[in-house]
This record gives structure tokens, C-alpha cells and sequence, in this order.
DNA sequence: GGGACTATATATAACTT
DNA sequence: TAAGTTATATATAGTCC
């Protein structure tokens, strides 16, 4: 698609690679976006440049929203109800592979703690896997109509937060800004006026200034950009 | 780029809007993958249907990992060290910018409890969640510089795992397995052997049943296909 | 419904400024 | 070296089977 016909490896000239990419990227963007419009699907599109740079697009707005549709995908099993022993079999058998792929994708559903660099981040972190520890409990009663004993069902959240106390750490609260519907951007953020987080603190500071210490011990800074 | 030129809206026919999806899918597939080959990059790339049916692409085999390098982006403040006080200031601003996004995808880290559709999932699920706090307890000490106090670490476990014995239920853990680099799949499962998860058990199909019956008064069974 | 065909619209590699 | 131009390679809308 061009005045020679290229072969399909890796361009070993790093500046036409970058240029490559670049004019690719936008095909590729504009393709999806056709796609999503033309035939009212969802598309998530994620790339990143030689230089690390990100692109990414979402049909609607939000590219989480998409591959939580990926990761959460229906089970077969929902369609209907099961009639005889063989339609059990069939079903089981789907239900086994499923329950292989489901544990594969949960891995990733496990938030990449190592790389928390912030006491802030960690207290988000932590809101939300409370709350879905508690509604998993839920979730398990619920499949075995069972009712949840509340009391037992807020021994946790006290728990933890003596967990928390004892590392010396004060929590906040957050409200979360929900964005309109944006389709794509770039890495990009100067210009975006995004509603603020809680104040930052000396203390914040302080770990944030040892984070990085550690941080360049283990790999000490280096960025190429193109 | 055919015989007439679409007008850039929804094609209203569902067929044609069906066989049009088919062809332009293809289509993205092939450019990302070669986008990945010439330019020797990360792309990941999520696509439903008009029917619903998923198509993925992952220059590197997983869309898990490459939404997760989407997520975890490094922050620009690990750049380098903190020079003077006007460079703090900036590098806050940058921070609290990146504060609000992070906050903004870590809803998205949330897994979707309530879409649990097996007890065994909801055991997974628990155990990756448990596992991801006990390392925030971690990281936040290592931001502060302090040693956790172990004792107060073991906790937690102790205390969820009395939850689910509230809820009358047993956990059992999991290898889980890890594929090669497989780049493009389609919905179709047929003929993939996974290796298998934990047997069935007839309290586990049973609960199963129940949640069926719970969703289908929900929303009766009703899958149009193309 | 799922391919094969082909006229036409698009994307883009190399070139130019 | 980034932005615009042009010749060529690709993608695909409509069509037929």
C-alpha cells in the first residue's frame, strides 16, 4: 500500500519504524472507529509506540468498559434451562472449560500491587477490594440461598482497618469522576482540567520522594524518546 | 472503498451490517497484527459482534497483559530525582493529575462480583483479592519505611476465612495455568483441550441450577443469532 | 449464510519540501 | 525533521452463486 510493497517484518530503521507506526496508528484508529459507527459494536483498541508512547481507543468512551465485556463475557450456561441428563453432560462440560478460562483471566483482575507508588493509590486499592470481598460473601449466599449473617459481614472491614492503623496510615475517601464519552486520546494530558484528589500531604510527599529513591536503585532512569 | 462510498453512519440493514462487521474485522485484525510486526510493538485489540460474539488480537498472545501495561503506565514522576522547589510543584501537579486517573481505572480493577456465576469463582476471585491486600499492607509499609507487624498480617486471612465458613462454603485453590503465545482467537472453543479445573461437585451443580433459575426470572433466555 | 469476484475507495511507502 | 504529495498496494461494497 505504497510505492513498494513491504515486507512484513520488523523495520530495522528505527526512525522509519516511528513513522511507520505513526501513520499506521492513525489508520488503524480511524478502522476501528468506522467499525464501532458502521455496525454499532463495541471496539477497544490499545497500542503502544516504539517509544512506549500509548494510544488507545474505545468505541464508547472508556476502554475499561470494554474489556470488563471481555473478561466478563456470559457463561454459556445462562441460555437456558437444563433438560435431561445429556443436555447436563453437554453443559458440564462447557462449565469445566470455562472455569479454566475464568481462573487464566482472573489473574489479571488481581491488581498489580507491586507497583502502588503511593499510600493514596494503596488506600484506593484497598476500598475496592474490600467491597468486593463483601459481595462476594454475598454472591456465595446468594447461589446457595443462603442468607449472610451481617454481623460476621462487617468483622472484615473493622479487620482491616486495625491492618491499617497498624501500618500508620490514614485513609480517605474518594468520590470518582465519571468522564462523558470520549473516544480516543493520546498520552497527552496537558490542557485536560480533571476535578482534583485529596490535598497531598508532607508525609505523601516524603514516601513518594522514598518510592522513587527505590525505584532508581532497581532501575535507574532512562527515557529515549523518538 | 468499494463499489459506492458508505455514509459514516449505522448501516441499517442488519444483515448487510453483519456481513460488513465479518469483513472489516478481518480487515483491523490484520492491520494490527502487521502494525506489531513492522513496528515490533504492544497492540491489543477487542471487537464484539452486532450478535455479540468477541474477537481479540494481542500482538504478544494476551490482551490481559497488554490492558495491564494500559493500566499500570508508569507515572512520570519516576523519572528522576526532585531538583528544586518549583520542580516539586510541577511534578505534584503531574502527580495529582495522575492521582484521578488512577482512581478513575481502579474502578475498573473492581471485579464484577455481582457477575459470579459459580461458587467456585467466587472462591478464585477471594483468594486472588485476599492475596492483593496482604501485598498493599506490604507496599504501604515499604512507602513508609516501616516493618509490618506479622501478626496483625495473618489476620485477615483468619478472619475471611471464618466468613466463608459462615456462609457455608469451601474453598480449594487452584493452579492456574499458563498458556503459550497464542496471537488472534475467536469465540469458538471447539477442539481446544485446556487443561482441567477442579472436579464438580453436585452441591457446586446444584447451586448452579439455582442460579439459574434466579437469572432467568430475571431475564428470560433469549439469544438471537445472526 | 458463506465464499468468490471486481470496480472502486482508501491507506500508505517513498518522495519532496 | 515534521508536514505535504504521489504512485502504488490494499481493503472492501455490491454482486453473483
Amino acid at each position: 500500500m505504497g510505492r513498494k510493497k513491504l515486507a512484513m517484518r520488523r523495520i530495522e530503521n528505527p526512525t522509519s519504524r516511528q513513522v511507520t507506526y505513526a501513520k499506521r496508528k492513525d489508520g488503524i484508529v480511524k478502522k476501528a472507529s468506522e467499525l464501532s459507527v458502521l455496525c454499532d459494536t463495541d471496539v477497544a483498541l490499545i497500542m503502544f509506540s516504539p517509544a512506549g508512547r500509548l494510544t488507545n481507543f474505545a468505541s464508547n468512551g472508556r476502554v475499561e468498559d470494554i474489556f470488563l465485556r471481555f473478561v466478563d463475557r456470559p457463561d454459556e450456561l445462562r441460555g437456558g434451562p437444563i433438560h435431561n441428563e445429556e443436555d447436563l453432560e453437554e453443559k458440564l462440560e462447557k462449565l469445566n472449560r470455562r472455569q479454566c478460562e475464568a481462573q487464566d483471566k482472573m489473574r489479571y483482575y488481581e491488581p498489580d500491587v507491586e507497583k502502588i507508588n503511593s499510600v493514596l493509590e494503596a488506600g484506593v486499592y484497598r476500598q475496592f477490594l474490600t467491597s468486593a470481598i463483601h459481595r462476594i460473601q454475598l454472591s456465595k449466599a446468594k447461589l446457595l440461598g443462603n442468607e449472610l449473617d451481617p454481623q460476621r459481614t462487617e468483622n472484615i472491614e473493622a479487620t482491616i482497618d486495625h491492618m491499617e492503623d497498624a501500618a500508620s496510615v490514614t485513609d480517605h475517601s474518594f468520590n470518582v469522576n465519571q468522564n462523558g464519552m470520549s473516544s480516543m486520546r493520546d498520552e497527552d494530558l496537558s490542557g485536560t482540567s480533571l476535578p482534583m484528589g485529596p490535598h497531598l500531604s508532607l508525609s505523601f510527599i516524603e514516601a513518594q520522594r522514598q518510592w522513587n529513591r527505590l525505584s532508581n536503585e532497581l532501575s535507574p532512569p532512562s527515557f529515549d524518546n523518538y
